[in-house]
DNA sequence: CTGATACGCGAAAACGTTTACGTAATTAAA
DNA sequence: TTTAATTACGTAAACGTTTTCGCGTATCAG
C-alpha cells in the first residue's frame, strides 16, 4: 500500500550499513553523534517507523500487553481499561482487549493463545463462573501476569484489589446504624475472593452487632435479569427485609424495579446500598448509597506493576496492592 | 520462559521438512491427508501455536485491528467495543485499543503509528475537537479504515452512523407535542457531522412547527463539568426554557443538577430529553427520556465491514450504513 | 616508534514463518 | 512404451529487524 521505508532504505540513502542505522535508531553508544543525527533526521524526513513484526521476532519483545476481562461494557471494567491504557501510553505499550463473558473456557483459550509471544504480559480480572486455580498456577509461570480486582490467591503473581472486607463491614454498620436489622444480601462473585470478602464483611458486621443473619435473606446472582428480579421480589415479599445490601452493580436495576413494582418506598420501607461505579448514582430515584471502587486507579496500579516487572524494576516489597473503596451515603439509606 | 515449540521442532520429530509442516498446518492442497494428520496431532500434543511475529513478518497480515476512540469509559464506546470484539473473535482477529481523549494530535500519532504493519485495519470514531479531513483523506489511502458514529464525510471509506437528523427531528416534535415551545439545545459534537445533523434536526423540527429558535437557547459543551453546570443554570435562569434537548450524554448530570439547584421541577417546569446510552435512564429521578443509539450493533456492523474489506469480500453496494436510534419516552418529558 | 585502547562502523547470522520453485515418484493419457 | 500431468514433498530465499563479532583507524602512553 505504501512505499515501504525500512532500515535498508535508510542505509542506502546514507551510504552506511543497516547495522549502523539500527544502532543509531536505538541510540547505541557505538555510534557517533554525527551519524546518529544523520540517521534521525532522514528517518523523520521519510517518516520511518520500525516494522513491529520484525522487531518482535528478533528481540522477543512486543511492547504489547493483553487485558483479559469478563466484559468491556461495564462501568468498573471500562474505567479500569482507561487506567491501563493511560499507563500503557506512558510506557509506550500497546493494549489488546479480550472479553471472556464470564466463560472460563474462553478465558483459558485466550490466555493460552497469548503465550506464543503475542504479548509481553497479561492483565486480568478473572471470570466469576468458576475458580480454577491449577490453571493459573501454571499460567503465571509462563508469562508475567497481574491480577486486578478479581484475583486468584496463593499464586506467585501481583494482585491489585480493594478493601472489600473492610468496606462491606463498614457499609453494613452504616445500615445497622440507620436502624436496619433485617439486612438482605444480594450475593455476586461468590466463587471469587472479592465476593467472599464482601460477604464475610457483611456477616461479621452483623455478628459484631449481635444480629443473626438468616440464610433466606441471601439472594445469589444469576446471569438472567428477569430471574434476578423475581428472586428479589420474592425475597422482599416473603421475608420483608428492611435493607438490601447489593454486592454487585448488576443488582441495582432489578432491586429498584422490584421495590417499585411492590410499592415499597426507598428508603422508608427498605434501604438500599450497593457496590457500584455508576456515575449516575446520585441521580437515581432516590439517589443511591454506593460503595465505589477506584476502578481507574486499579487499572493504573495494575498496569504500573506489570510494566515494572517487564522492565525488571524491583516491585516495592509487596505483591498485594490494596486500594480503598469509598462509601458514599445518599438518600437510599436515608441520608 | 517456555520450551519453544516451533515449526522446526515439529519437522524434526516427524522427520519431514519445515515447509511441509507449514503447509500442513495451513491445510495446503499440496500435502497428503496422512501427513497433515501426523502434523496436526503432534502440534496439538505439543501445544504448538505459530509465532505471530514471524507469521506477520512473512505474510504481512497481523490478524489484528485497532480501535481508535476518544474514551473507553463511556457507555456508547464501551458498548461499541463490545460489539467490535465479538465480531473480531468470530473472524479470529485481535483488537487493540487506543484512546485519543478528544485530542487530534494523539489521534494522528496513533493512526500514523499503525501504518507500519502493526494492524491490518482501523476502526475509529474521531475526535470532536477539530475537523481535519485532509489528514484522513490521506490516511484512508494507506490502510483499510472504517468510521463509526463520529465520521469524516466525503472520503472513500465505509461509515457506520445513525439516523441523527431524523431522530433529533422526531424527539423535538415529541417535546413540541408535549407542550414545549421554548426548547433549549445543549450542543455537543458541533464540529462533527453527527452533532450538526442532530442540531439540524432540532432546528428543522422547530421550523416545521413555526417556532423560532433564539440563539440564546443554545449552550455549547465544554470539557469542564463545572462550567457546563454554570452555563445551564444561567440559561435556565435567564431565558426560562420549558425544555432541554441534550445532544450528548455528558449534559445529563449537569442538567439534572442545575434543575435541582434552582428548584425547578422536571418535567413540570422544564422537560428534559437526551441522547444517551445510560442503562439507568429509567431509574433517574425522574426517569429520563432518551435517544439511545444502537452502540453495540454499530460496533458489530463496523467490524463486519472492516473484516469484509480485509477478506476482499464485496461490500454490498453501500459505503454508508445507517442504523436507527430509539426514542424512549419517560417521565422527564411527562410520559 | 611501538604497543595498547578506544572508537566507529560493517558483515553476517539469527528470529520463525511463508512461499516460489524444483524434483522425484506415481498416475494418466497418447 | 513414451510422454505429459499430477501428487507429495524438499530447498532455499525472503520478510525487517537486532546483535555478536571483528576490523580498521585514531589516540595515547611508554
Amino acid at each position: 500500500m505504501a512505499e515501504a521505508v525500512n532500515i535498508k532504505r535508510l542505509a542506502q540513502e546514507l551510504n552506511i550499513s543497516i547495522a549502523t542505522v539500527s544502532k543509531a535508531l536505538n541510540d547505541s553508544y557505538e555510534i557517533s553523534l554525527k551519524t546518529k543525527n544523520r540517521v534521525w533526521t532522514l528517518a523523520k524526513e521519510l517518516n520511518y517507523t520500525p516494522n513491529p513484526a520484525a522487531s518482535n521476532l528478533r528481540s522477543n519483545k512486543t511492547k504489547t500487553v493483553a487485558v483479559v476481562i469478563p466484559c468491556v461494557a461495564n462501568n468498573f471494567f471500562s474505567l479500569s481499561i482507561m487506567g491501563i491504557e493511560e499507563i500503557a501510553r506512558q510506557y509506550g505499550y500497546h493494549v489488546l482487549i479480550y472479553q471472556t463473558h464470564e466463560n472460563i473456557e474462553a478465558e483459558k483459550a485466550f490466555t493460552n493463545s497469548l503465550l506464543n509471544g503475542r504479548v509481553d504480559g497479561i492483565l486480568t480480572s478473572v471470570s466469576s463462573s468458576e475458580y480454577n486455580s491449577e490453571y493459573y498456577a501454571n499460567l503465571v509461570k509462563k508469562i508475567p501476569l497481574v491480577f486486578f480486582d478479581r484475583v486468584y490467591e496463593n499464586l506467585d503473581a501481583v494482585k491489585v484489589t480493594t478493601d472489600d472486607y473492610d468496606i462491606a463491614f463498614q457499609a453494613t454498620e452504616h445500615l445497622i446504624e440507620s436502624g436496619c436489622s433485617k439486612i438482605a444480601y444480594l450475593f455476586g462473585l461468590e466463587n471469587l475472593p472479592a465476593g467472599k470478602a464482601r460477604f464475610a464483611g457483611y456477616l461479621d458486621a452483623l455478628k459484631a452487632h449481635g444480629i443473626v443473619a438468616p440464610e433466606q435473606l441471601v439472594v445469589k446472582y444469576h446471569d438472567d435479569e428477569e430471574f434476578n428480579l423475581q428472586q428479589i421480589k420474592e425475597l422482599l415479599e416473603a421475608y420483608k427485609p428492611d435493607a438490601l445490601f447489593s454486592s454487585i452493580e448488576e443488582f441495582i436495576i432489578p432491586a429498584y424495579c422490584a421495590c417499585k413494582e411492590l410499592g415499597l418506598q426507598i428508603p422508608d420501607d427498605v434501604k438500599i446500598l450497593s457496590f457500584s461505579n455508576l456515575s449516575t448514582a446520585k441521580l437515581l430515584s432516590p439517589s443511591l448509597t454506593t460503595i465505589s471502587q477506584p476502578a481507574f486507579e486499579i487499572g493504573r496500579e495494575a498496569a504500573k506493576c506489570l510494566f515494572k516487572i517487564l522492565n525488571n524494576k524491583q516491585l516495592d516489597d509487596e505483591q498485594n496492592i490494596i486500594l480503598k473503596s469509598v462509601l458514599t451515603k445518599r438518600e437510599s439509606t436515608g441520608c
